[in-house]
DNA sequence: ATTTAAATCGAAAACGTTTTCGATTTAGCC
DNA sequence: GGCTAAATCGAAAACGTTTTCGATTTAAAT
């Protein structure tokens, strides 16, 4: 067989050689009723032969979806961010839809710019995870005004009526302070993060109830605010909690990787952790069981958000697919606290 | 303004509305010179009511292009490659194309399934960095045989001519192991990845070659070959070192996740890094810096690598676009080797 | 042989855009 | 007033598919 110049193999082609007409070959390839057996198997063989596939471009424009959708994250060299993403590819691609990726570093006007884009594409679909400046929620109204499928997930808008996949913020930030309050400790600060997430914010409160709910007085000047969540947030603040309460013996840490930095201040002051301090992070990132002192800390089942948060977006494609109602679930994860070296002091 | 029934616009609509016809409508949009000052404001400024955004499904089949390109990488969960794809993105985004990412988990089945879905999917071009299970070529090759502009980066197959960025492993391992013997290793082992991919093969050369220059004599029980270059595959082969051969004072790692695993279990083991056995490993992950004791690596400039590949892409995309031949490039970015505690014996 | 039902096919419209090329109008000039 | 050139517009084809609905053919039943 020799082909002398090999274009793309169309329907038109495939009908002009056979004598047919598009129409059928169409059906023919789609396993439609109405074309004969031995119509389906000349069709069949000469499109394997010509290599044909379906253009794309074609299909969506006529069927008006893309099978893709699109997702936004703050930033995919997150260990947990990652993992979310590999999540909802490895459960996208299961369902037949590809996944376009955006990061709003953090930045709101990013995120909106990125918002933008994706309607502009046309996705069937956007997953999103809110930048930590979030604080104005045009651009996400904006695609429940479009109707487009949309799911939030960890740091979310509460007052955007989508489909949400989160944890309990504030019941593992109370189990976490509680975790350090069994331990011993008894003068704990707490490292937040920026002050527009709705996580940062309930992990505070959660911080809040744990010290309530053991007579524990709250002292603001406890609480040292994130901008960036940085791993060099962390050795700044280790040194600055040292410096203003030298008598504090447990921090509880927004997330890990803050949490590192403390723990590396720490190491090099000669500070035993957990002995003089306790300390425990948040989202389990796999540093943290490598690192010495081992890290204690909260871990969230980011695979699985990503799993849950794809099929709740599918759910609402297919609905919107079949022009039936659909309201928005929130989904609740669990998680777990994990004890390690950073913070049992028996 | 009330909208009743709120459908997208288009360009059919607007030029009904102002009772002009659609080509003019599309011409005015594009600043065409053939439309008057005076039509154009009328358009603009109809469109920017009607919130008119192209039907990029119309615009992909018409120009036959979706300004969408896409990426197969092992995992996204590795530091490494979620560093790549952050450049890409970025790099992508600032020239109008979107990315689409899909996992190959290191499986050379499910990379052939990947490259198909992407061709299906038509998109603009393809960045990969093989699996490690990769040792067939027919799916590369239809890639070229198709003439979809193509980069591979990393771990790549010298056989099929397309665009790659990579670094010199040879050269980068020799140096690795050069930096253990300037500092006092006499017995140095190698955990090396798997048989298939090219940047094992090449840094279990480069390992060789810095022996041979130092009349060292290549001992074959001292190569350990990892199957999944995990972390766990660390702690057992420290084990094993520790057992075979007990006067061993250097380990070169094909990887700093493996390394780490090495680290964990000699400080398990109490045994002192670097002043029994040192330890280097090779892509510099945030981690290795945090661990105790810091883990000397390989600087392997990975969002750079994501910057370079894109910009490659682009270049062939353009050729093909305007029909103009193109050379694929190979362009070699620099490593460094990062020093740290692991190593320095002194 | 006639009627009815089932099986098989295809014409044509539609999705929304881009672009070519010719048509029309206007202005400028002698 | 006649001519040329410039300015402005639009008809129509094309991209490749899906789907509706009617047309035709074949088989079965009387």
């Amino acid at each position: 067989m020799i082909f002398v110049i090999m274009k793309e193999a169309t329907l038109k082609q495939i009908a002009e050689t056979l004598g047919i007409s598009i129409t059928t070959v169409s059906k023919a390839l789609k396993n439609y009723s109405d074309v004969s057996p031995n119509t389906k198997k000349r069709v069949n063989e000469l499109a394997i032969e010509l290599q044909y596939t379906p253009n794309s471009f074609a299909v969506n424009l006529r069927t008006k979806e893309s099978k893709t959708i699109g997702m936004i994250i703050p930033e995919v060299v997150h260990h947990f961010f990652s993992n979310v993403v590999n999540g909802i590819i490895a459960e996208a691609e299961k369902n037949g839809y590809l996944v376009i990726i955006l990061q709003s570093n953090e930045s709101l006007e990013l995120e909106k710019k990125q918002v933008e884009l994706l309607i502009n594409k046309r996705v069937d679909g956007i997953i999103m995870s809110l930048s930590n400046e979030s604080n104005d929620d045009e651009h996400l109204k904006e695609i429940i005004r479009r109707k487009i499928p949309f799911v939030q997930f960890d740091k979310i808008s509460k007052l955007i009526p989508s489909s949400k996949v989160i944890i309990n913020d504030q019941k593992a930030a109370t189990e976490a302070v509680q975790h350090l309050i069994d331990n011993g400790c008894k003068k704990i600060a707490h490292i937040r993060g920026p002050v527009n997430p709705q996580n940062a914010i309930d992990r505070f409160i959660g911080y809040k109830k744990a010290l309530e709910k053991n007579d524990i007085p709250f002292d603001p000047s406890l609480i040292y605010t994130c901008e960036n969540v940085t791993f060099e947030e962390g050795l700044i603040f280790g040194k600055k909690i040292l410096e203003d309460h030298p008598d504090v013996d447990g921090i509880f840490v927004i997330t890990d990787l803050v949490a590192v930095g403390v723990l590396t201040y720490f190491n090099e002051k000669k500070i035993n952790v957990p002995k003089d301090i306790a300390v425990i992070g948040f989202s389990n990132w796999f540093m943290s069981k490598v690192i010495t002192p081992r890290l204690s800390s909260v871990d969230q089942p980011s695979y699985e958000m990503g799993i849950v948060s794809f099929n709740l977006l599918m759910e609402e494609m297919q609905c919107r697919k079949e022009d039936i109602p659909f309201s928005p679930k929130i989904i609740e994860l669990k998680t777990q606290i994990i004890p390690r070296e950073s913070s049992i002091k028996n």
